[in-house]
DNA sequence: AAGGCGATTGCCT
DNA sequence: GGCAATCGCCTTT
């Protein structure tokens, strides 16, 4: 670089490296692709929560387990959890190497591939008005419209090369960010570590 | 070795 | 709005 331009947070790679609560907010909006099965669905990432190593609300409050294992690896990667006997979730994680904290992917907007993502989510009837509405509003929904599994368990995000990737999106117009509590979490309810856009 | 419960979803009232 | 479904993980005996 021969520029002056100063280093700042704008790349993906510099933003997930980031603590979550402050990597978060400058995630919503990033686009998120699937190519499972040989179809592209791409959606905009609408809703998202961070956490941390000291937070009890976390997966990682008590230290690394098989489990939680990504969350404690480089970060920009995918951890994945099972929950509910019957959904799966997924994150981002972030923050240092050994340093368990991450991101999980609320909501996403669908703009490539909604058939492919509707058929995974309802199967080959036409859905309903309801229906689309709930394509991909919710950390379980998001991961089944993707496609994403346990097989993704631990893959680079920023691997534009690997059957799942986020990359920057347009500007948000702040206005329409609002920040809340988390939701479906007993302990840590004191922290607005939850983001999202209309 | 066993039990409780969860970063949820969808259906029922 | 309330609650059942369903099972792997983690904590506690």
């Amino acid at each position: 670089m021969t520029s002056g331009t100063p280093k700042i947070a704008n790349s993906l790679g510099d933003i997930v490296a980031l603590p979550a609560p402050q990597a978060a907010p400058l995630l919503l909006g990033s686009i998120i692709t699937s190519t499972h099965g040989g179809a592209v669905v791409r959606g905009i990432i609408t809703e998202l929560e961070a956490y941390t190593q000291d937070d009890p609300a976390s997966h990682t409050f008590r230290g690394p387990t098989k489990r939680n294992a990504a969350m404690f690896g480089p970060p920009g990667h995918i951890y994945m959890y099972f929950t509910y006997g019957m959904h799966y979730c997924m994150n981002i994680t972030c923050g240092p190497q050994g340093r368990g904290e991450g991101i999980l992917i609320r909501a996403v907007q669908i703009t490539d591939g909604i058939e492919t993502a509707i058929q995974r989510r309802y199967g080959d009837r036409e859905p309903t008005a309801a229906q689309l509405k709930n394509l991909s509003n919710g950390p379980g929904k998001v991961v089944q419209a993707l496609g994403v599994s346990m097989a993704d368990y631990g893959n680079d995000l920023l691997d534009t090369q690997a059957n799942v990737f986020i990359q920057p999106g347009d500007p948000l117009d702040p206005k329409r960010v609002h920040q809340t509590p988390r939701i479906g979490i007993s302990r840590g309810q004191d922290t607005l570590w939850r983001w999202h856009v209309e």
